[in-house]
DNA sequence: CTCCTGACTCAGC
DNA sequence: GGCTGAGCCAGGA
């Protein structure tokens, strides 16, 4: 059986933003993902994997997005809108207040983004072991 | 305690 | 070159 295929679903609902249990926020590696989110200067974007990798979880970085999870609960801001997948997509925008706030956010930051996706992804790229240095 | 899902990514077809 | 399948880890039901 695998997976649920390929059908992937857009109009997913708002989902539940209350259940905010603070009580586990001794993961670690949770925070260590807001961390290295929070360094990423302004302008600039990353990716999960890159991130994964700095952490060396790179053989999951959903673990990454799943951190990004728990961003929305976290005290310091964590700018997520500067975390993308590998393609620069905007695909953690439908997780945000609006499906628009991501978007908003990196044109602020006078980042292009055309649909969903950020043009010059790469140029725009940040990576936390070049930067911060392994 | 078991099963599944999930903001990803790579490899295979 | 696009889509399917499988792997990864962790948290929630």
């Amino acid at each position: 059986m695998s997976k649920k295929v390929t059908t992937i679903k857009k109009a997913k609902p708002a989902a539940k933003k209350a259940a905010v249990k603070r009580s586990s926020d001794q993961s670690g590696f949770f925070e260590d993902v807001w961390e290295v989110v929070r360094l990423i200067p302004k302008g600039r974007v990353t990716s999960y994997g890159a991130i994964a990798n700095y952490l060396g979880t790179k053989l999951s970085a959903r673990m990454v997005g799943w951190a990004m999870n728990g961003a929305h609960r976290v005290k310091p801001k964590v700018p997520a809108h500067r975390v993308v997948n590998r393609n620069g997509m905007l695909s953690g925008k439908m997780h945000f207040d609006t499906p628009t706030a991501m978007r908003e956010l990196l044109e602020k930051e006078k980042i292009k983004v055309k649909n969903d996706t950020i043009i010059d992804f790469k140029k725009h790229y940040w990576d936390p072991m070049q930067e911060l240095g392994l």
